[in-house]
DNA sequence: CCATTTTACGTCACCGTTGACGTGACGTCC
DNA sequence: GGACGTCACGTCAACGGTGACGTAAAATGG
């Protein structure tokens, strides 16, 4: 029944020509009414559908997004694919979703096989700072949104947040509410990522700016999760640094220390004010509710879609797009 | 460059026709040494990549799979999306992932979309109990299988896991741990939904075939989200509710349960032991770690797209494939 | 009322690949 | 050594649409 009804059947029934129908489908004007009605009837009668493949095939367009996100588990890639579909539903793609796990040949893999289904681009968050891959596609013609990181090349475009400005804004936030004593519970990759350590610097330049001196012990690095922001601050309650106020990498370092200060019997924010970053979903749901530094993963998405659709009309030299941040204050910090 | 090198220009390079080169490209057999090597030095030359959209018009088959949930936000569907993607990838196949936010039309929707693109088939988790839709697509021809409802239809499969005994087995712990006092913390759903309320079922049988007795006043029915957990558990205790022992509708609901009694300044296990249900990965990073029933999202995943295979040959009567469920004792219970 | 434009279609080729089928060269077997 | 099977290809026509172009008939204009 189903794959077994084209523009031919309709055609026959409607006693039109198939490019008649294909009018009538995609709306390009060029008939008359009552042959679009009985056009529609047609289609209706026969159950068409259609082939979006033979479509593509010669259109060269498949309304298809492809997003590329190292993890889905992740509540912070989660949302952002969330953000990039409620764009794409916006404006009636479809999105074609894969996760690469920081792997670099599985990146490559992902890529080779959305081009060959044609899709009309690709927004990526690509593997640890990995350059090489996005730009051997894009220069292929895969038109690419990288999300994250800064690049600049033919069919390449970006959205970016300013990480420096929204780890300022959550220090900030911490010495005017009068903390005296700050930590930094940061990332074991900051150290030798390829990547400058924004939030590091940013922690360091406003304590010093702010008069309050800085010292290598106010920093710990663990891995960017809840186990690594437990031992994390474990640690430092373990040296003895003074500590009322906590800067961390990302919510789950935040709520990985938010269990060692309660396990510490350590209020949170009497004691020690504690603030995360990214804002996921959770942070509200926390007792107590989490301050944050909120990258809007809707306003991503929508920027990220809204790009790739200029770059169709103008592939080279899209300036990148910045979105905003700000800080959520709640009741940790 | 890129989609502009098609088989006939590899043919035309290694001077053979357009059916070799596709001989060579599919490994099909037929074709010489000599030539196989010819014509994979001029697919390197010219960059050739097979076009997919032109593969899948003829041979109506994508190695495609279509894969839809409610969300991802949702650890337990984010953790599917992992399962089922790792099944794909042993497989050689590309999944497209897709959400639906419990909404029948956007499900219906989506299905269409599916449909349209040739999937080679589809692995979906309905919208509350949504029958309907699913069978309208399978009848024609779209080759479905449910996970977690049991469905039996032309084109349909299911894959299904016994909550009655998952729920079963965190309760029993809690009896066998010694606790008396259990409440169960429910779902607002699971009075007026489609579905019986299997946990709440298995919640009662086993505390009255354990001779503990059952009132209605130890089920507490709330959104089945950390904050529900919450509001459930605080309002036993400020009943006065007595509890030594609590079963939650899913890991969120425990959570909230165990800010809660946090607040209360009630220890887990040692006043109330607490046992979840979905083991999603975060439980283990909780304090107390969480005991948890858990449901093999990998082995979902997998069994869901072996069922799919299957019904490639065999579209018809295929039985639903049970996963096993168990409990991970852990701290909390 | 005739020239010109517009409308409403139809025709045909092609998008890139594979299925079905054909064919000549070569090997095998009795 | 002739009949026959196998191998290694080539030819051609789909798959289901749409772009480019052609063309009667109707609408428009002076």
């Amino acid at each position: 029944m189903r794959s077994g009804s084209t523009i031919y059947d309709v055609a026959a029934l409607a006693g039109v020509s198939p490019r008649t129908v294909s009018r009538v489908v995609n709306d390009e004007g060029g008939f008359g009414n009552a042959t679009r009605a009985r056009v529609l009837e047609a289609i209706d009668k026969v159950g068409y559908r259609p082939n979006m493949l033979a479509r593509a095939l010669v259109t060269r367009r498949t309304g298809t997004v492809g997003l590329v996100v190292p993890r889905l588990v992740d509540p912070f890639f989660a949302e952002l694919v969330d953000g990039v579909q409620a764009a794409a539903k916006a404006k009636g793609r479809t999105i074609i979703i894969a996760k690469h796990d920081d792997d670099a040949a599985e990146f490559d893999s992902i890529l080779e096989t959305m081009s060959s289904f044609a899709v009309d681009g690709v927004i990526v968050y690509t593997p640890q700072g990995e350059r090489a891959t996005v730009v051997k596609h894009a220069t292929r013609g895969l038109r690419t949104v990288v999300v994250g990181t800064e690049v600049s090349d033919a069919n390449l475009g970006s959205v970016l947040w300013d990480i420096t400005h929204g780890a300022t804004l959550g220090v900030e936030h911490l010495v005017r509410i009068g903390r005296r004593h700050l930590v930094m519970l940061s990332n074991t990759d900051s150290g030798n990522s390829l990547l400058p350590p924004r939030r590091e610097t940013a922690f360091r330049h406003t304590l010093q700016s702010g008069g309050l001196g800085f010292t290598e012990a106010q920093v710990v690095r663990r891995d960017p999760s809840i186990e690594g922001g437990r031992s994390a601050m474990e640690a430092v309650l373990a040296a003895g640094t003074p500590v009322d106020g906590v800067f961390a990498y990302n919510d789950a370092v935040a709520i990985g220390a938010l269990q060692a200060l309660a396990v510490a019997g350590l209020r949170v924010p009497d004691d020690v004010a504690l603030v995360g970053f990214n804002d996921i979903a959770m942070c509200s749901s926390l007792v107590p509710a989490l301050t944050s530094v909120r990258l809007d993963r809707v306003a991503i998405g929508r920027e990220a879609m809204a790009l790739l659709e200029r770059m169709h009309t103008a592939p080279n030299g899209q300036p990148p797009v910045h979105v905003g941040v700000e800080l959520i204050v709640r009741q940790s910090a």
